[in-house]
DNA sequence: CTAGGGTGTTACCGGTCTGTAACTTCCAGA
DNA sequence: TCTGGAAGTTACAGACCGGTAACACCCTAG
């Protein structure tokens, strides 16, 4: 009984946070509408009322992890606000957290992953939600003064993402438990380097 | 008709081939014991006279993967016999090669994520083949005079891991394009630092 | 020539999947 | 109190899934 989640509210959150949940936990092929409304404490017409179909609902999800992603951005800038330094340690620091959070990789990646089909409707906001991504972190990395800004963002992405995968693999014991060292030395080693 | 591979050899081997070439391509649960069959030019009971079930059969092509990235490994030290740090530069290159092949990650990475469940089988194997893997690179790394060896050598992984996926989501135009240079960088950076 | 094992064929089982139809129930707002 | 829309219920369609049974075939080893 792990995927509860049926506090009283609107049906259609309800279903998206649940489906949500499940998508992270059990994969999207993995997780009939059936499923989904069951665990919501709706049925099934009620989510095919709000969302048009499986694929709609998936691409919702995705776009509210987005979300949820952006809203942990905004934190850090409350947090250390104009200290973009202390906003870069920051997200090295969530990252790792999350890393040994659960043994779940990346929601997109993990979509990306299950969903092959070239023109899936999934694809195209995976692709743009993680260049939105790169583009905040490549701006961070910018605004704290680092020269090849786009060349650390990048590496930290790679390193991240690869992190993600790692655990799924191997677990959280394998070479993820290295993530904060390696992403401190590459910031170190950037900002030794001469800036722009 | 692009899964093809119907060339005359004995059945087994035919259907382990193609259900590796479909599986890469559609993802595991994105293919049906039928249309390997059919793709392999057989049928589905003869399918299961040489594997006990599906899940067989994908433990099998995660063996078979493996072996064949092992071949790649033998034929690094075939190219550049007991030159260690010119096989760990073929490795980037050819990591790097296989990136902009095709746009599909790492098999096992995508096994991991579809299969869900804690106790399924490949998922055992899916973590030994893994450590396995690491520990030859983690040899290379040390062989080739590298004083921190398993930290360049989880690196590295992180690094593939990560553009792996990248490309899988936002293209082979992204963050992996880098790939080489991150790669070349962190080499030439460790081989620099003192030696144990 | 014959026997037997590997293979092919067809049909089927029970289950699950996405998605829909038709109808009832409930509840809030006028 | 009445009404309209949102939500719940039941049943179903049509397809696909993994896996099995029973039987016909063919080809090679003896």
């Amino acid at each position: 009984m792990t995927d509860g989640i049926v506090e009283r509210s609107r049906p259609r959150d309800r279903i998206l946070e649940t489906a949500r949940d499940m998508f992270h936990k059990h994969g999207i092929k993995g997780v009939g509408v059936d499923a989904i409304t069951e665990a919501a404490g709706t049925n099934k017409m009620t989510l095919y009322r709000h969302f048009e179909s499986k694929d709609e609902l998936i691409v919702e999800c995705l776009r509210a992890n987005a979300a949820k992603a952006g809203a942990m951005w905004d934190a850090f800038d409350a947090e250390f606000p104009g200290d973009k330094l202390a906003q870069l340690h920051a997200w090295v620091r969530k990252a790792a957290a999350m890393l040994n959070a659960d043994g779940r990789g990346c929601d997109m990646a993990n979509a990306a992953a299950e969903l092959t089909e070239p023109d899936h409707p999934a694809r195209l906001v995976i692709k743009e939600l993680k260049e939105a991504q790169r583009e905040r972190l490549v701006t961070l990395c910018r605004d704290a003064g680092i020269g090849q800004a786009e060349l650390l963002a990048d590496t930290l992405s790679l390193l991240l993402e690869g992190a993600r995968v790692s655990v799924q693999t191997v677990g959280s014991e394998g070479p993820s438990t290295q993530f904060v060292r390696m992403a401190e030395g590459l910031i170190a080693s950037f900002r030794g380097a001469a800036a722009g």
